[in-house]
DNA sequence: ATAATAAGTCAATATGGTTGACCTATTATC
DNA sequence: GATAATAGGTCAACCATATTGACTTATTAT
C-alpha cells in the first residue's frame, strides 16, 4: 500500500467482501438444496473430507459452533450414508469421521463448483497477484475470534 | 495464473475464502451484539448509509432478500430512531430510506471496525496487489446469481 | 375505471445458530 | 477402586435470517 486509502476505496472492498462471498457460496447452494441439505452440510462434509479421521471436537472446533448445531446435519449425513462414524482404536470416547465413497463424491461436486469459480477468477492472474489475495484473505481470516 | 493450479492450492482458496468471511464479519457482530443487532442490521444501516435515500424495493435488490426477511429489522431500525423513512417526493408509493444522525453514527462504528481490518490487511501491501485482490474478488462476486 | 406497482402484513416453514442442563461411556488421576 | 475429567449425545427454549404464498391499502399508469 503505497499510500493512505481512502474511505470510499475500503468501503467497496467492503462490499467486494460481501458480494464475493455471496456469489461464492450461492452456487454450491442450488446442488445442496436438491439433496435437501444446506451449507452446514456442506462444511461438514468439505472438513472431514479434508481432514479424514477428524473427531467430533474437532469439527466442532473448526466450524466454530456448537454441539448441538452441529448435531441434526451431522446425523443427516451419517443416516444418508455420507459420513462414517468410527471409534478410535485408543480411546473409545474419540469418534472419528470419515467421507463414505458416496459422501466422497458429492463433497467433489459441491466444492468442484467452487474450485472452478476459484480457478475462473485466477485465469490469466499472475502468480504474485494469487500471492498477494491468498495473503490478503490470509490476514483476515486471522484477525478476531 | 502462469500454470494450472492444484487442487491443494484450490482447496485452500476455498478456505481462505471460508474463514476469510468469518473472520471479517465476526468483529462488527460483537458491537451489533451489544445494541441488540445483528448482521442484517448492519447490511441494511450500511446500504442505506452508502446510498442515501435508496427505495425499499432498491434495498431489497441489494440485499437480495425478501421484503418479509427485511420486515422486522427494517422496522426496529426505524423505531429506534437509526433510520428514517420518507416519502419520495413525485410518487407517494415510494419510501426513500436514510440514516438518522445517530444511524449514521452506529454505521460508522461498525463499518470503521471493518474497514480497519481491511486497512490493515492492505498494509504494506504494494497498489497492485491489491488491484489483483479487488479484481479476483469482482470477479467472485459476478459468477452467478 | 381498471391494471400495475410499492409497501406492508399474516402465516407457516426452514436453516443455522445460541445457551443451559443433563446423561452415558470412557479415560485419567489419586 | 473411587472420583474427576472428558467425548459425545440429547432435551429444551430461543433467536436471526431467510423462504414461499397470500392478501391488503395506497398510489400511479394505462
Amino acid at each position: 500500500m503505497v499510500d493512505l486509502l481512502s474511505e470510499k476505496e475500503l468501503r467497496s472492498s467492503i462490499e467486494l467482501m460481501y458480494f464475493a462471498y455471496r456469489g461464492f457460496t450461492s452456487h454450491a447452494d442450488k446442488t445442496l438444496e436438491q439433496k435437501g441439505l444446506g451449507r452446514l452440510h456442506h462444511r461438514v462434509l468439505y472438513f472431514i473430507g479434508r481432514n479424514h479421521g477428524l473427531t467430533i471436537s474437532e469439527l466442532l472446533k473448526t466450524l466454530a459452533i456448537s454441539k448441538q448445531a452441529l448435531n441434526a446435519p451431522l446425523r443427516q449425513l451419517i443416516e444418508m450414508k455420507l459420513v462414517e462414524a468410527v471409534a478410535d482404536n485408543n480411546d473409545r470416547r474419540l469418534k472419528r469421521l470419515q467421507l463414505s465413497e458416496e459422501g466422497n463424491h458429492l463433497e467433489k461436486i459441491l466444492t468442484g463448483k467452487q474450485m472452478r469459480q476459484i480457478a475462473d477468477a485466477f485465469k490469466n492472474v499472475e502468480n504474485s497477484d494469487i500471492a498477494a489475495w491468498r495473503n490478503i484473505m490470509n490476514y483476515l481470516s486471522n484477525t478476531n475470534i
